[in-house]
DNA sequence: TGTTTGTATCCTGCATGCAGAATGCGGCAT
DNA sequence: ATGCCGCATTCTGCATGCAGGATACAAACA
């Protein structure tokens, strides 16, 4: 059975690489090692773990089940972040963001609006939908669905600006502020700012001006920043 | 021999930590993952080892006549620093940053002048001082050394945001632009305006005005990017 | 009782072992 | 000669071994 005929009519394609445009590459099972580092960045902004501690390779080894060799590599990323510190002595403790919360602040805001401005200026009509779309869906959520949303807005603009490693430092710096420790609620008032803010971005953005664009962020930011310190606990 | 006799006069204090206040803590050899991750991120950055090459921990270690886990941790932190990427296949490979430059270039401007306005609040008169010495000895300087000056007065901004984290970035983003292939000569022209604009920056940060100093630097950083876009061989 | 010194345990940092997957090459069939 | 398949080698990813230094505890001394 070569060849059992060149059937033209048949509904399967048969092309070079028919099956190459049939099948999408398998999910490999990403490696231990990432899934530890989630794991114990999750755990430290999250604040589980108290500023201070001396995070043990041992002890989180045994405590996800593994080896200590993902565990170290995982650690010398959070070296990286600066989300731990190494001890004079050996081994590291992990860092108080809250020491640094100003400076973050203000990091995050310098990154974010460099990424407005590159996204006013390669910013696509798929991208301004997308961010239209999730205005409107905020509209109609729960507070808990809109801080979602909220944060998907910001990496979509993120996104927008066409770095991915742009992307990656926002969202590192606003998990950050996802610490209930430092969320706070809200009135009403202060919601429908941020939502008004949100499509003045927008706006900005289809004009394409990073400097409207710039302006409409800043100002959309501050309020966050005044909820912040203003620091009323829920 | 027990205390033989309190003789007040010895020239030796004899205070309960004596011993504690003579001496400092000795300086600790780094550790050797610590060294291969700045050999490698060297190697890379200063474009020795070609983009798209694949890294491989046995060839690194054999190298750096190391074992393979100090690189490994090594390679984590290039991940985290976007400078390798991990192959789906397993390993990692060298990213070129070159792809990036215009966006690093946005980050790293966004990131100087988030520094100069939380610098320009926090900044010291002895900080200050440091900066205008800085100045004023590459005045007389060659070509080399003054590249190396300008490199630490824009650290020592940095520094003066009182933020470790931001000098950190900076100072990582700034490496990317000391690879030969993107240091151009420059007219004298060019490094007179330099100059004046260094000037500038000082008298603003000194006035502390954030507005002020983000505005001399943005203006400095543009002959940077007017030189480096208009990329004259040497 | 408070301090100090000796000692046992723990932990880190690096090296190496090992299984499984990917890569490259030679032989085979067409 | 060309294309394909199977096999050997290489490399990664994780586990574990091991030595040296840090930590903690307790006995001994003042």
């Amino acid at each position: 059975m070569k060849k059992s005929g060149r059937i033209k009519s048949s509904i399967y394609p048969r092309s070079r690489d028919a099956v190459g445009k049939a099948l999408a590459p398998v999910t490999r099972p990403q490696r231990v090692a990432d899934q530890v580092y989630r794991h114990l960045r999750r755990a430290i902004v999250g604040g589980k773990i108290a500023p201070g501690t001396r995070l043990r390779e041992v002890e989180a080894a045994a405590a996800l089940k593994v080896s200590r060799t993902p565990v170290r590599e995982a650690i010398s990323r959070l070296i990286g972040d600066w989300l731990v510190r190494e001890l004079p002595t050996g081994g590291v403790e992990v860092l108080d963001i809250g020491d640094e919360l100003t400076d973050i602040f203000h990091i995050r805001e310098a990154l974010e609006i460099c990424a407005v401005r590159l996204a006013a200026m390669r910013i696509t009509p798929e991208q301004v939908e997308e961010l239209e779309y999730l205005i409107e869906s905020a509209e109609s959520s729960t507070f808990k669905e809109r801080v979602r949303l909220n944060q998907r807005f910001h990496l979509a603009i993120a996104e927008a600006s066409g770095s991915a490693r742009l992307v990656e430092m926002i969202s590192s710096f606003r998990e950050y502020y996802l610490n209930p420790r430092w969320i706070t609620r809200g009135d009403r008032k202060m919601v429908e700012r941020a939502i008004h803010g949100h499509r003045q971005i927008v706006a900005a953005l289809r004009s394409h001006s990073p400097d409207r664009s710039e302006k409409a962020l800043r100002q959309h930011l501050k309020i966050g920043w005044i909820s912040m310190t203003n620091d009323q606990d829920d």
